[in-house]
DNA sequence: ACAATTGCTGAGGTTACCTCAACATGAGGC
DNA sequence: GCCTCATGTTGAGGTAACCTCAGCAATTGT
């Protein structure tokens, strides 16, 4: 019964499911932060890469130049990152995450720890190494 | 190697990145219909459930009442929905795929499976319904 | 030294959502 | 039959997160 060209359909539309309910409870594990997924990424992105200018930012993001820009200056707003010149090129700036922000992210990184536990609670330890090994293999 | 606490964390991104892959191909197999992803889910909930109205389509979109009518709106000016009065209910419209929209959705729903099976062509039948029954069980 | 390139950002556009209020119709009480 | 309240849709207008294009300043290649 299973087997026809359409399991793989199916097998999407399954991947997709869970999908939406992981990226729900990923939106409720942000919520205490008020923060918005895009500066929680942007944030992720400096934390594990260092000080660094808003164009390589965006590379890291895959978006335009233009929007990290924007991106930098909602998280400025908030204070979690600050813009300093680049000694090296009188050009450009560099984003720093500051003390604050490497707090908040900390607490995201953490909450995103417990949430993904939560998530794949269900899950015996045999089937999670056996989706990780299977997701890996069509990572890219 | 595996297994301490971060490891249901990677997990989850593991997951994103073969979920951004994934998009990436469904955006790929969408594009010779030039129809939003979000005509293709309304054009879809239309054809599996038959003609109804703005409201019950916003339901199963989960989006707005207000925001069916414009994802209507953009189906029927291009030929692939049309409006009726509701005959139950003269403050209702009916909302039913043309023969052209039809048409579209057949040819989205092929183009889907087919990329949906070069996707997960990298595995075998054993790791494919592993997969499916992992998956499964994560769903809700 | 000067033309081309690079890095950032202001101005303004697009998309896909949203809320709120108006309008017509429908349903229940009396 | 009439009145009130609820319901279905839509116009008006707003927002978030992206985009392109043009402009300015600084750097690099010849």
């Amino acid at each position: 019964m299973t087997g026809g060209p359409a399991s793989d359909d199916s097998l999407a539309e399954t991947f997709w499911a869970v999908a939406r309910r992981l990226r729900r409870l990923s939106k409720d594990a942000l919520a205490p932060w008020e923060v918005t997924p895009g500066q929680s990424r942007a944030l992720g992105v400096l934390v594990r890469n260092g000080e660094m200018r808003p164009g390589a930012l965006s590379e890291q993001l895959r978006i335009a130049p233009r929007s990290a820009t924007e991106v930098v200056d909602d998280l400025e707003e908030r204070g979690l990152v600050e813009r300093a010149p680049d000694p090296a090129d009188r050009r450009a700036t560099l984003v720093r995450v500051t003390a604050r922000g490497r707090e908040i992210a900390d607490g995201i990184r953490a909450a995103r720890v417990a949430e993904a536990e939560e998530f794949f609670r269900g899950l015996d330890t045999h089937d999670r190494s056996e989706l990780a090994r299977i997701l890996g293999s069509l990572r890219d």
